[in-house]
DNA sequence: GTCTATACTTCGATAGAC
DNA sequence: GTCTATCGAAGTATAGAC
């Protein structure tokens, strides 16, 4: 089978601080900045004990993954799940953190198979809740008077906040303002209408 | 002062080459596939060209972005100025081969300044010739009855066609074909709709 | 259960031969 | 003007010491 070695249980000291340099690099320098030896280095370790708690480097992205995709279903949960649904969703998916981590773990999908397979999944079950609560938000039918099914106004948040992120990250604000005030007017007007 | 080292002219023989395989790598496997040895070895020849032909791989990334980029402009103008400045527009951005090689670009500009610099410039060039383009054609005063000023519909269908494309490539699709169904009917009737 | 010594591969880049 | 021999640094991963 595998490989004979031995590795660190889950809950073992370092895990974490491992985990929280590897964020961290990917956050600040990209994906591929993120080696062993500059983890190691981040967290005050030798390198060597990064393949002691995680055997290769994909297992590693993929923990570091796995940590924020719990957190994010939770966190989009409660936001679909409050008293503004769309603006609170708007709000949190906006977020220039949490986008900038997944785009970088967009980007090493393209080239890394395991990790392509979680993040397909994970973006799946987001998209599927996102659908669930527009619909019951937007009205019975799923379709308020002057609105856009939740489906499609699922896609088109997510397309905008994603580039908007991405283009402030390049120092890119062309359209952003008006863009962004134009959403959010009409977030506003369907999270408030009531639906007769 | 930088290097004292000879490098090849801008035409010398396998620049083009080189080019054309590092482009193609970086398609296939992502940016970080791009190395002096891969790119050698799949335009076959030795891994020391790639620094005779392009002092640092940074010159190589910035060369391949630069012959495509001018290309693009070309397309966009063009498709901006045809019978259907919309729908060709949007055409040309859902194109899945153009919209993978710049987000490969962007992703790599997250942690490589020199190319930051340069992909911003360009972005911001392309988002210009969009608005200027979209203002004349939705009227007078770029808004045409019913529709988004320019600034706004350029920010939106960029948006659209970048994550869509990013989407296939994990492999998802829910949402798509609806969300397509709408920004084609919309821009159709724009392109048709005879300005009052 | 935790960490170190070490092997092996690939990287970007330069100096200098043709 | 074109290409090769070669360097030193950094990459992942394993076997084995404590």
């Amino acid at each position: 089978m595998a490989s004979p070695r031995r590795i660190a249980g889950p809950n073992a000291k370092n895990r974490a601080v491992l985990l929280d340099a590897a964020e961290r690099l990917m956050l600040d320098e990209g994906y591929a900045a993120v080696s062993s030896r500059r983890v190691a280095a981040a967290a005050g370790l030798k390198p060597q004990l990064v393949h002691y708690y995680f055997r290769t480097m994909d297992d590693l992205f993929l923990a570091v993954f796995r940590r924020r995709a719990e957190e994010g279903m939770a966190r989009q949960a409660r936001a679909l799940a409050s008293d503004h649904p769309l603006r609170a969703f708007w709000e949190y998916s906006t977020d220039p953190r949490g986008t900038a981590l997944t785009m970088e773990f967009v980007a090493l999908a393209n080239h890394r198979k395991a990790i392509r397979a979680e993040i397909a999944r994970y973006a799946e079950q987001l998209r599927t809740q996102q659908i669930e609560a527009l619909s019951s938000v937007l009205g019975r039918d799923g379709v308020a008077p002057g609105s856009l099914p939740p489906v499609v106004l699922s896609v088109l948040l997510t397309s905008l906040s994603r580039v908007l992120v991405m283009e402030q990250a390049l120092g890119m604000s062309a359209g952003h303002a008006e863009t962004v005030e134009l959403v959010e007017r009409y977030l506003r007007r369907l999270d408030d209408g009531p639906p007769t």
